[in-house]
DNA sequence: TCCTGAAACTTCAAGCTTGAATTAATCTGC
DNA sequence: GCAGATTAATTCAAGCTTGAAGTTTCAGGA
């Protein structure tokens, strides 16, 4: 999906398989950038801050199903992630209301506290990495996207 | 990641936050999309498609760590999915030039033929998904893409 | 020649990810 | 109330991914 046109395709259709290829390789550049500087700075990995994002704003806790819905991931998947959270300290299960089929998960106090601290660089990583975008650009970028995102969101 | 702006984030530096955040989001559901196609269509996966693509523009072979470069993933990762690759009858490794370090990879006979099969339909899925963006949208947020993202290539 | 360092790959452990199968709890229609 | 369908979550196998460590080969200098 990443492949890049060097015989340059051209054509019907090619622009916007050129413009999901450029999509595809921005993500990944910024996405490799901010895996590692996770890792070395605050030994974490991209999935668990997602996931204590998603939880971050929600101070009443999240059903797995929604943060599975919700960072566009599987259910196991979230389930796994979660185990780990937990066993960090990060993280915890609360089985309270009376669907017990569900669980509650919600950050712990030391989990808010940390993700607070890896926010703030988060954020700050994300301005310089999109540094050359200006304020006015960003805008208007995110507005396309939003558009064309929207057609495909929770659509099955 | 993926976070969303639920109460809506403001201050210095947030659209670049919620850009990255669209941005990641576009490319996420637009890749389980094709995941989803080419597992369902054609039995094969996602990074055995880009590394096809890339080894069909080069009809003469590449490096493994040409690949490795070119798909902005690890090395090792590479080494497996050759393997897979190479186990279905697809690619061949060729110990050809002086280097013995280095292996030479490239498609089969068979491997070429699968390959142009998948890439139109995945053209034509890619035209699908993003059907909403105009062409000429499209080309202009190619090139706002390509200039941000120009400052990271190949930066380390 | 031989040594040292670098380069190209592979191997490996740990973690991420999916989709399918399973378990448990709830809901629906009768 | 109860059988059957639905929903929430977990478990599992297979594959993807990384970063680190290891192997083989090459290149250059003493």
């Amino acid at each position: 999906m990443v492949a890049g046109p060097l015989p340059a395709p051209s054509g019907p259709g090619k622009d916007r398989l050129r413009l999901w290829i450029r999509l595809l390789r921005a993500s990944r550049t910024i996405e490799a950038e901010l895996r590692e500087r996770l890792r070395q700075e605050f030994n974490t990995t991209l999935p668990r801050f997602d996931v204590m994002a998603a939880l971050y704003r929600a101070p009443e806790g999240m059903l797995m199903s929604d943060l599975s819905r919700f960072l566009l991931v599987s259910n196991g998947n979230v389930t796994g992630i979660i185990d780990r959270l937990v066993s960090e300290g990060l993280v915890m299960r609360a089985r309270r209301n009376g669907d017990r089929r569900t669980s509650m998960v919600r950050l712990t106090e030391e989990g808010s506290k940390t993700f607070a601290v890896i926010a703030a660089a988060h954020e700050k990583w994300v301005g310089e990495l999109l540094g050359n975008v200006s304020e006015d650009e960003a805008r208007r970028l995110t507005g396309m996207l939003t558009s064309f995102r929207s057609n495909w969101e929770g659509r099955e």
